[in-house]
DNA sequence: TGTACATCAGTGAACGCGCGTTCACTGATGTAC
DNA sequence: TGTACATCAGTGAACGCGCGTTCACTGATGTAC
């Protein structure tokens, strides 16, 4: 994918070099980004990633952000592909049960990107899980639907955010890598349902509304 | 506090190399914890480790447990001194909330321990956060506790203990070591509380009975 | 159009580090007679 | 009660490893005149 022909000058080294990190991320996860091994992998000497970051903080957190907008990208994805029914209010549910289930699978499916995403030093007040453009902000943008459809009443909507992320953001770790990694597939989607139906639950309390 | 004038059968070098790599896990998690360092604090060589423990996963996982309980023992403390009221089902739930705090706290002033108790290796398939005595198992206890008093009907109580589970830890991740880091004390608190608010929404949906 | 030169992005050798693990060993302990 | 000996729990030196980072360097590029 890169010209190989180019000792000097390489051209997009920064880029390869974080592509060749995020391959061992999706594999090893955060511990195994190494300097060394990425300029390996791109055929170059060790020191020529400090052309290109400070050190390998800076390559991780390159690394981790890729991660995690690889995790809005499938919740965004899967968000286009969720049906959206003649009930509004239907719909804004199916979609916020729609991006839970795809951050668990995300998870699942991407332990490694999943755990560089959240793992990484990202010293910034902001850190790129709540940027715009990031998961949670995603999440907001489905809560503010519910209550802009009237699913879910206006006072309710503060702290939403937080009980929804926490909710799949531990299940998820929970199953990926916690105590809960050797539960079978079957017995994984059994309890994510669950999980959702809960949070679900407790959002639309005292409405009777959404149930499935 | 161990027999220093020992060179030759140190006597509780088991323990004592636990206990060293105890304190510096809880300083600075579990990656800290290495076999060389622990036996460096105990003033024992290197390879004295070698007569407790396999290699160094296995040195890790007997810290591991330790956390584990050090959790469990935390939330024990806590639901022993919770109000128990005349009214039984506002205790019960009373007590799931108690729980709930009790676990986000203990990652909060404990990061170190925290991350190490859900970042071994931990290879059996009953990890000891499930384990009797484990808060996995109190947590149990508390949601039969919920039914038994007929707080929570009984065909909500599948699934309960990882919609609890899931939430408290979640929280407790996203704000130790994750994206809500930076977020200061006073905030921290909000949120939690809110979390937690919605799971017990979430359980006793349909019932209109606890809310604060 | 051709040449001098600054800049830029690499090279490659070296540094110090600490790790997990192995090995042949030895000093202390306790048991059998 | 005293001695021989097996066992047990340590020692200490060495192994190979790979890492992050620094340093003086050099080849390629592009710009000014």
């Amino acid at each position: 994918v890169y010209d190989v022909n180019m000792p000097y000058h390489h051209g997009h080294l920064r880029e390869a070099l974080v592509d060749a990190a995020l391959a061992t991320a999706r594999r090893d996860g955060p511990d195994a980004v190494v300097l060394r091994a990425a300029t390996r992998a791109v055929a170059v000497s060790p020191s020529a990633a400090y052309r290109h970051f400070a050190d390998r903080d800076e390559l991780l957190s390159a690394v981790a952000q890729r991660c995690m907008s690889h995790l809005a990208d499938v919740i965004e994805s899967r968000l286009a592909e969720a049906p959206g029914g003649s009930d509004p209010v239907a719909t804004a549910w199916g979609r916020l049960r729609a991006a839970g289930r795809a951050y668990v699978e995300f998870a699942l499916s991407e332990p490694g990107w999943f755990g560089t995403a959240f793992g990484a030093p990202a010293g910034p007040p902001v850190p790129s899980a709540v940027a715009p453009g990031s998961p949670f902000q995603l999440l907001n943008e489905l809560l503010d639907d519910l209550v802009a459809t009237g699913a879910l009443p206006p006072e309710k909507r503060p702290g939403a955010e937080y009980a929804a992320w926490a909710a799949v953001h531990g299940i998820a770790t929970l199953l990926v890598d916690g105590p809960l990694r050797h539960v079978p597939p079957a017995g994984r989607d059994q309890i994510v349902t669950g999980v959702i139906d809960n949070v679900v639950a407790g959002l639309s309390k005292g409405l009777g509304v959404p149930d499935g």
